[in-house]
DNA sequence: AAGAGATCGAACCGATCGGTACTATCTCAG
DNA sequence: CTGAGATAGTACCGATCGGTTCGATCTCTT
């Protein structure tokens, strides 16, 4: 049945609830563990739908994951404006890390799962610049703590955010959002301490 | 042409020659990005003789897994077993790291990419078992230095090692290991400090 | 009222997937 | 010398892949 009767018609919300189950899907099963097919399918729209409105299954991903990584950071984002101080705020991201570590469909960073899975300029493309804002955000905290050099300690705690979200993915997810937090502290009063 | 005339019959080492293209292939491409007839266009064997020896080519990817677990494993072993104490043994690891994350062909850890590529148990299990060693060896490290929680400073470098790993590939790869390796000493030192 | 655009459902495309079967031919152990 | 096992090469299997096309039918804009 083509455009089920009484349906409002609206490409944008068509557009937002594909990218939405396609995003669920393509988290939990991996890039190449589900078809166009069986997208559709989950979605409830069409091939011709789909491929109208992101060109092909590449685009489609690649807009699942510009929409994730900007949503990602929002809620990071929130998580560090709530915080008083720069020691609150790096406690604050790696608390809302372990809330999201423990939550049962917790696959690892979806953007770095799919440059991954794809080691091609678009996925690439994308977790580049994803991480590109963790490092911003990080080393705007350690500027605003007054530490010598930023840059350095920014990179270090992006370094504890991805290694945290990968042991938290293959190995334990209990407590590994706490204990890369303590690092993240231990690092920052260090680097105070040592430039007075 | 079956069984090239003049060669030797060894199917040890055919196996291992299978292994090794295998190895290279799938870490280059993705577990996903190979097909089986492909493995064997590149090995210079044939399907059956694939099968044969590994059964499906999850096997194959299992037994490649495995194989490159326990040679990491030692290369890093070796690394540690060369230093003299406690710091310069993490001294040792990252710097080791860093000149893994230069070769061009670095495309990350061959077996947290398989399992973020097969969320599945056998590649789970493989992954599981190689963070536990790298676990097993830090807090060992840990341990030496004489730190109140060996365990807790162990989980640390863990997370500094594997974010190290995943920053190297998708962000950029240049001093990254140095990096980490400071955090890790950072980490140890502040660690003994506090617990005289 | 009429045309434009959106959507579904299905058929269809060539390519490729992992895996099997078979033959011919070689090596190697007895 | 003989039989068992290893191998290359090829053809083949059904399934699935990403992607295209088409007609029917709906909504929306004018």
């Amino acid at each position: 049945m083509p455009v089920t009767k009484g349906t409002a018609l609206d490409p944008a919300r068509t557009r937002e609830a594909i990218l939405a189950a396609a995003t669920e899907l393509l988290y939990r099963r991996g890039l190449d563990g589900v078809g166009v097919a069986e997208l559709c399918a989950a979605v409830g729209a069409s091939k011709e739908t789909l491929y109208r409105h992101f060109g092909s299954k590449d685009g489609l991903i690649q807009a699942v994951l510009e929409a994730r990584s900007d949503r990602v950071h929002a809620w990071i984002s929130t998580a560090v404006a709530t915080a008083p101080d720069p020691a609150a705020e790096l406690h604050a991201v790696f608390e809302a890390l372990g809330g999201w570590f423990e939550q049962p469909e917790f696959r690892g960073c979806a953007i770095v799962n799919a440059a991954t899975q794809r080691h091609s300029p678009p996925a690439r493309l994308v977790a580049v610049r994803h991480l590109d804002r963790y490092l911003e955000m990080f080393t705007d905290i350690a500027a605003r703590a007054g530490v010598a050099e930023p840059g350095e300690l920014g990179g270090q705690l992006l370094i504890l955010l991805e290694g945290a979200t990968v042991v938290a993915d293959h190995h334990r997810a209990d407590g590994v959002a706490r204990l890369a937090g303590r690092a993240a502290l231990t690092l920052l009063h260090a680097t105070e301490k040592s430039q007075p």
